[in-house]
DNA sequence: TTATGCTTTCCTGATT
DNA sequence: AAATCAGGAAAGCATA
């Protein structure tokens, strides 16, 4: 089994040997006993996991490979190589993908890097590991939802970006900037509340 | 190469 | 008093 770790991500890594890739927030996934349709940011199947699956299906858990290793585990899916060694049970996910399957064009993937941020908060409110206690709904069938542990969050959401210097304030002027485009909507009265806008499918 | 989208960063000021 | 909220301005970064 998985540590129940918000930081734990598929990570491509260094991208200085990777052709086609542009950077290592591209493939990050989270880890986890989660849905493989949980995975907000690459496509399973450029991975080759079958929507059915979940993560722990198709990776290894940390105990089946020592670290130090410095190749890829034989059950591992084939489209992912190993290309950092492992120094700690927590540093177990970095792989990164066959270049030559990962065909990234067309993909309407407009200028994010890896996520955006409502798809993030959506994701959490799915993910019993943070809903309730990092994010949770307010009222789901208004789409309004209440941010518990904000300097947290703001830690989660700049681990996920490669970005440790994210506060909740920068976070929530992101959240701002939403308001225009009718993702997100503020909550009168109530701090800390936000409510999804008819831009944010919450199907997806 | 440029335009655009999505932030990130910094800021001033208001509100709770 | 400390958090939070509201936006303007500008810069960064990736994609189309």
């Amino acid at each position: 089994m998985y540590p129940v770790d918000p930081n734990i991500d598929i990570d491509i890594g260094d991208k200085s040997n990777v052709s086609g890739l542009q950077r290592s927030q591209d493939l990050q996934m989270p880890a986890g006993d989660i849905p493989a349709r949980e995975c907000d940011v690459f496509p399973m199947s450029e991975l080759g996991i079958q929507a059915d699956q979940k993560i722990n299906d198709v990776l290894p858990s940390p105990s089946q490979y020592s670290a130090p290793f410095t190749s890829c585990p034989s059950n591992f899916p084939t489209q992912l190589k190993h290309i950092k060694t492992c120094t700690s049970a927590s540093d177990y996910s970095y792989f990164r993908p066959n270049p030559t399957i990962s065909n990234r064009t067309g993909s309407g993937r407009q200028g994010t890097r890896g996520c955006r941020l409502w798809e993030f908060l959506r994701n959490l409110l799915r993910d019993s590991r943070f809903n309730p206690s990092y994010i949770c709904w307010e009222n789901e069938a208004e789409r309004t939802f209440r941010i518990v542990k904000s300097k947290e969050l703001a830690t989660l959401w700049g681990s996920k970006k490669g970005n440790a210097k994210m506060t909740y304030e920068k976070l929530s002027r992101a959240m701002r900037y939403y308001y225009k485009r009718k993702v997100l909507a503020p909550v009168l009265g109530k701090r800390l509340v936000y409510s999804f806008g008819p831009r944010a499918d919450l199907t997806l």
